[in-house]
DNA sequence: AGTATAAATTGACATAGGTCAAAGCTTTTA
DNA sequence: TAAAAGCTTTGACCTATGTCAATTTATACT
């Protein structure tokens, strides 16, 4: 992607405003593993990615990421920060190659958010990061490792055939040995079985299901 | 309060939109403890609150309240439920005697995005809300007990004087028996002292601060 | 195919906080 | 001001997960 208006939240802009747009924002490609922001930098860019996956973590004091969310193309990333004029909340890095627009917040504000279509979009954007946000809260606070584990089963099973255990281990933000354990004592309980290429066969998805609701 | 147009987020609507909107909704009074929705409730009603202390828990599996947040006015409340039309992601209990302006969601949508005050306000509103989110995550996710009690302390001290230290450790989501565990330990190391009406002195702002940054 | 490297498993152990129960303290209420 | 009710403190114990180390199993590379 390299036009500004072939993002969906300018979609909708008129040309003299998407000038103005241009001016004040580039395109740039990340590679895998680069990091876009640290949490506690100062804001003033405004993020939005096009291209890529990019992960949003926290770091606790041993040094442990915690996993928060990975976007994907399209959305507003760190706009929180800009907004309300506070330090990253947390690190943002690219799990792929990637590309983001980068968008100079302070000389933007004006009559950025005049534009209704513009406001729509924010307000599904934020919409849309209070529900991720909810949820991380609804895993972090409420459930247990094993209610994770089984959560991921069911919702997101397929997830097993592409990544390394100790991939979803950071996703749940367990470590591997306790997944490891978690998934032994599923299969020695008939819940589930393993079958060719790490695909998790279900045996009993009501059972698992009452794990974590 | 007792008019629609004394709420900020309306203020600036004209005379004819507020009629509409004085024509879906209605103002209701509650006593302390009343709930207003539960975790899991269908949504359906966008809420304002006018006056009151509203708190905002998750249940875990055990039972316990898992503290999220409280609003005082004036604030919208459970937007995200109407908004993307997912269930209440948590129950909603009055703390005081208060009010809401209960807004039947389904009849309003139409014309009242279309209004740029009134986005602005939603914005401004679901930004807050996404700034809380995200310091409940830092709070559960990041800080250990010790932690959080000595970040209390020192950005909230004056709690202790009014709130039984039950109170102070459900807000902190840890139990009495470990606030008072961590109070002795950080008044044997000298960090703090307790005076006359449980007024909590300060002795060692740095070491404290040190604890949770 | 055969070795080198990475990932998963397993066991032993550590730790932060929760749970339960008893004993002191403070408020409130009568 | 006495009795009751409600807080706080303390000790003993429990539990879910993390940590570290050793071993086994998979995967990738020449």
């Amino acid at each position: 992607m390299n036009r500004v208006k072939d993002i969906p939240l300018f979609s909708k802009m008129n040309d003299e405003n998407l000038k103005d747009l241009e001016k004040i924002s580039t395109f740039k490609d990340y590679n895998a593993d680069e990091i876009v922001f640290y949490e506690g930098d100062k804001p003033g860019t405004l993020y939005i990615l096009t291209e890529g996956v990019l992960r949003l973590y926290k770091t606790d004091p041993k040094g442990n990421e915690l996993y928060i969310h990975q976007f994907t193309p399209i959305g507003l990333v760190g706009e929180l920060a800009c907004f309300e004029n506070v330090n990253y909340p947390a690190t943002a890095r690219f799990i792929t190659r990637g590309q983001l627009l980068k968008i100079d917040y302070r000389r933007l504000e004006e009559d950025f958010f005049q534009n209704p279509e513009v406001c729509m979009e924010i307000i599904k954007s934020l919409t849309k990061k209070v529900k991720i946000l909810s949820n991380v809260i609804h895993k972090e606070m409420i459930l247990t490792s094993e209610a994770k584990v089984a959560k991921i089963i069911i919702e997101h099973g397929e997830l097993f055939e592409t990544l390394k255990n100790t991939q979803i281990a950071s996703i749940l933000n367990i470590t591997p040995e306790t997944l490891s354990r978690i998934l032994t004592r599923f299969k020695k309980t008939d819940l589930i079985s393993v079958e060719k290429n790490h695909h998790i066969n279900i045996k009993d998805p009501v059972k698992l299901t009452s794990i974590f609701e």
